[in-house]
RNA sequence: GCCCGCGUGGUGGAAUGGUAGACACAGGGGACUUAAAAUCCCUAGGCUUCGGCCAUGCCGGUUCGAGUCCGGCCGCGGGCACCA
């Protein structure tokens, strides 16, 4: 066997395992099936190491899978509409279309040499018009069962982008991709009724038993499902039509403690009042407010009285004011809630302001009235003595008391339970150019219609520019002409393109049936589908997981996926990233100055620049560019070789947990590489007659070693599974074996290791006369004898501390290995004559004996 | 503010309530070499009077036995948020 050289294997296997077809995925009955997917990639023309790490577990978990015999689908492709291609066409010039399949081109490239088991014939990018036409079909289905809708709603408004933005996209008052501070338009906005599904996509999640708890969690916090009343309160002195006013509030049982009530600014009975130009102002003057997270911070809460009162539903002779506030939410509850500021802190703060009174309705168990500084706010789990109670007992918790509220407003008839919810409808309108069209038609006198399915796919037009912001379908000159589907007439197509989380949401079940007629194909979706593993970023955890599972849910609806898939991922892992220490300078004006890692000299003491420059350590973060803290995995590649790239991402770390890149650790990978390829040289030049010592030693190591890889493997605890590889290579490199026996361990060996590196383990399985491609090789099964020992080694403790340890046969009976255990001398010795008052034996585990 | 999660050697990390530190990185020593690189071997939590003692963020508790379970602090990370 000649030197290792990762650069001529791995060309020549990747080769070997294309011709031989062994990851083409076929629906094969007799087998049962098993469906990896990744979360895929945007084209952004790089590869990182980030994508190398996600796309090497699922690797492992399809190569491993295809060796248990299971017919795996283990799918690629590109999630390739979005903003960055158009950003670069105005940056660069050139076409969007043009950028993205060069950088899907150079991004393929830069995949195939991982030597991931994929099935490529199955790739697609989601601006094949061949995708988005069924993403269209599949759309117009949805108009027809209800699930999308127009609505004239307020928006978020990103003025850089020139596009609409979900709430779920405005982080902190930002434009998720832009940063630009977001402002609130009113426009008309195509709705996908994800709402509708709220109930069912929280309940949904107790069964989802293999997604990580934090993921679920997160998702039940953003569906926020609360309990609460909704009742009526009677107007006194409103503009007709709001003789009531509906509130909604979680905490009913603080009713007597009622100062206000409150309207939001966007309010219909707020619009109402705007003739009033006092009125108009303040409204003005809390749009413009806008929600940007330094004014969040330093707004203060404003309001203005309305001079409207309505009657306390307890008490007709009470009457609280009607104010419009900045901190009253339209699209929560209904837009108006009661003031209670002894039990809210923003109720609190607005009543000390305006001088509303503030009355207490409940205390601390063991407390007095007393006057508040501060909103009284505990666990509603929590008991305490009502002073202001009107349903249940004085002394009782706050959910116990919300339901006797509950109760008692039912009984009595002024109001009622209602279960709601956070979760808002899903806005997928973008006045953008690279996306899908949404196949719609406005008709002067049908109106909004559905394009004809036989006109699908809408497609983008190729001749637009991007030198103007704004949307370039608005602005083309023919491309909006059409025919009303319905009456013939001259019509003007829609020139909203849909959100990319809409592409992202379906393209798991299209895998299935890449290139069917229809949005999926009954028998292979049938076959395939749930997907058995998805492995992605936590950043996912919310969006882009909520929406696939409402959309598996809509698709079943309008019959494009099966019953079984409206949960479409059984489990999911989430992976940490990959990290890496940052290297910074400063330039003449202080200002830092990052340095790529190859261009750093890391000593024990510091690093330097190549010139001796001392350069600062910044302690790891996430790979970015503008930190320079990169490491290319070409560059690995053609320095180390994928194997080594594979191996060192699953090394080290828990796949959850973050894994930081070091250069040693990848030289400490490819070392050991080596050493495994000189082994097997060493290994194939042993005389066939050679005998050794160490057969039945071998043989239990070997079995061991398969059983502890397998279950590390099938728990995602990788970094364990490489562990026992080290530790089992380690084993064989010392062992003096008979020949069969080393040839045997070294094949298990190449087994074993063939998940996470599979071409050297390729090369190792022919050199040693395996069978086949080691590729589709069967799984070893260890030898369930050769797990058990025969002897067990026991520690023994004095007092809970280990004073001694005796090796006695597995089976052997506690009395007897109590007696042993006495009379062994360091046992003696630590007694020191004392009296035994216990003697604890676990069997197989320890003795602990006690004085 | 609320909700999660996490704190173990110089570092990344192992450890069904049962020998804390597997495996690896960095370190130290040695072999080979004219020398270096590469490779191989040994060593390796701290302290020690060489008997042991102290060690899993801190303080308590449960237990024969706690890194692991419970309570309270401290620190770090993530998510959510004028959400009624």
């Amino acid at each position: 066997m000649s030197r290792y050289d990762p650069a001529v294997i791995e060309k020549k296997w990747q080769d070997a395992w294309d011709q031989a077809g062994c990851f083409t995925a076929r629906r094969d009955p007799a087998r049962p099936k098993y469906y990896v997917l990744e979360m895929f990639p945007y084209p952004s023309g790089r590869i990182h190491m980030g994508h190398v790490r996600n796309y090497t577990m699922g690797d492992v978990v399809a190569r491993t899978k295809i060796a248990q015999g299971y017919s795996v689908l283990h799918p690629m492709g590109w999630d390739a509409f979005g903003m960055p291609a158009e950003n670069a066409a105005m940056e660069r010039g050139g076409h969007p279309k043009e950028w993205t399949y060069g950088n899907i081109a150079d991004m393929r490239d830069q995949m195939k040499p991982l030597g991931l088991s994929i099935d490529w014939s199955r790739e697609f990018a989601t601006c094949d018009p061949e995708y988005y036409g069924q993403q269209q079909a599949m759309f117009i289905d949805m108009m027809e069962k209800g699930l999308v809708y127009r609505k004239n709603a307020v928006v978020n408004w990103d003025p850089v982008d020139m596009t609409v933005l979900a709430n779920e996209q405005v982080i902190d008052g930002k434009g998720w991709r832009s940063g630009a501070a977001v402002e609130r338009r009113e426009l008309t906005q195509w709705f996908f009724k994800i709402s509708d599904y709220s109930e069912d996509l929280l309940t949904a999640l107790d069964g989802l038993k293999d997604w990580p708890e934090k993921v679920r969690l997160m998702q039940a916090n953003w569906i926020g499902q609360s309990r609460g009343l909704q009742f009526a309160f009677e107007t006194v002195g409103a503009p007709a039509g709001f003789e009531r006013l509906e509130v909604y509030t979680t905490r009913p049982d603080t009713l007597l403690g009622a100062s206000f009530a409150a309207i939001s600014p966007d309010h219909p009975l707020a619009k109402a009042l705007e003739s009033d130009p006092k009125v108009a102002a303040f409204v003005a003057e809390c749009r413009k407010g806008g929600t940007s997270a330094e004014e969040i911070e330093t707004a203060e809460k404003i309001g203005f009285d309305t001079g409207i009162r309505v009657k306390h539903p307890l008490d007709p002779n009470w009457e609280l004011p009607v104010w419009i506030a900045n901190f009253i939410l339209m699209d929560y509850g209904t837009g108006a809630i009661f003031g209670c500021p002894g039990h809210d802190q923003r109720d609190f703060d607005f009543a000390t302001k305006y001088g509303l009174p503030i009355k207490p309705v409940f205390v601390a168990e063991g407390a007095d009235e007393a006057p508040l500084a501060e909103a009284f706010v505990p666990m509603k789990s929590e008991r305490v003595r009502y002073v202001r109670g009107f349903a249940g007992d004085a002394v009782q918790t706050g959910d116990q008391a919300v339901a006797a509220a509950i109760a008692h407003a039912e009984t009595n008839g002024y109001g009622q339970g209602v279960t709601k919810y956070r979760l808002r409808d899903w806005g997928i309108s973008r006045q953008r150019y690279w996306g899908c069209p949404i196949p719609v038609i406005h008709c002067a006198t049908c109106g909004v219609v559905a394009e004809k399915k036989e006109n699908l796919p809408v497609r983008l037009p190729d001749d637009v520019t991007f030198d103007v912001p704004g949307n370039p379908l608005d602005r083309h000159p023919t491309w909006r002409d059409c025919t009303c589907p319905k009456c013939g007439a001259k019509a003007r197509r829609e020139t909203d393109t849909m959100d990319t989380f809409v592409d992202s949401s379906w393209y798991y079940a299209r895998f299935t049936s890449p290139h069917a007629a229809t949005p999926t194909d009954a028998a292979d979706v049938d076959y395939w589908m749930n997907v058995d593993q998805y492995i992605g970023g936590i950043e996912h955890a919310i969006l882009h997981l909520l929406y696939s599972r409402f959309f598996a849910r809509a698709m079943h609806k309008t019959g494009h996926l099966p019953a079984k898939a409206i949960e479409p991922f059984n489990a999911l892992f989430t992976q940490g990233m990959v990290t890496h220490e940052i290297y910074m300078t400063r330039d003449g004006n202080g200002r830092p100055v990052y340095h790529l890692p190859e261009d750093v000299i890391r000593s024990e003491s510091g690093a330097t620049l190549k010139d001796g420059t001392p350069v600062e350590v910044i302690p790891s973060a996430k790979m970015s560019k503008s930190k320079k803290n990169v490491v290319d995995p070409m560059n690995i590649i053609a320095q180390f070789g994928a194997d080594t790239a594979r191996w060192f991402v699953m090394s080290d770390s828990p796949p959850e947990r973050d894994v930081e890149w070091t250069a040693s650790g990848a030289e400490a990978a490819f070392k050991h590489l080596t050493r495994v390829w000189n082994l097997c040289s060493r290994i194939g030049e042993l005389p066939a007659d050679h005998t050794g010592p160490d057969d039945d030693m071998l043989r239990k190591a070997t079995a061991r070693a398969i059983h502890d890889v397998t279950q590390g493997i099938e728990t995602f605890a990788f970094n364990k599974a490489i562990a026992t590889l080290y530790a089992f290579t380690n084993t064989l490199a010392k062992a003096d074996a008979s020949t069969p026996v080393m040839k045997e361990a070294i094949r298990t060996l190449a087994k074993l290791m063939s998940p996470m590196t599979p071409h050297i383990a390729e090369s190792i399985w022919t050199y040693q006369g395996g069978d086949g491609l080691c590729a589709t090789a069967p799984w070893p099964k260890a030898d369930p004898a050769l797990l058990v020992d025969d002897t067990v080694t026991l520690p023994i403790q004095i007092n809970g501390k280990r004073r001694a340890e005796i090796t006695v046969p597995k089976e052997m009976p506690a009395s007897e290995v109590e007696k042993i255990a006495l009379a062994d001398e360091a046992v003696i010795r630590f007694l020191a004559g004392q009296p035994v008052k216990k003697i604890i034996v676990v069997p197989g585990r320890i003795i602990n004996v006690v004085v």
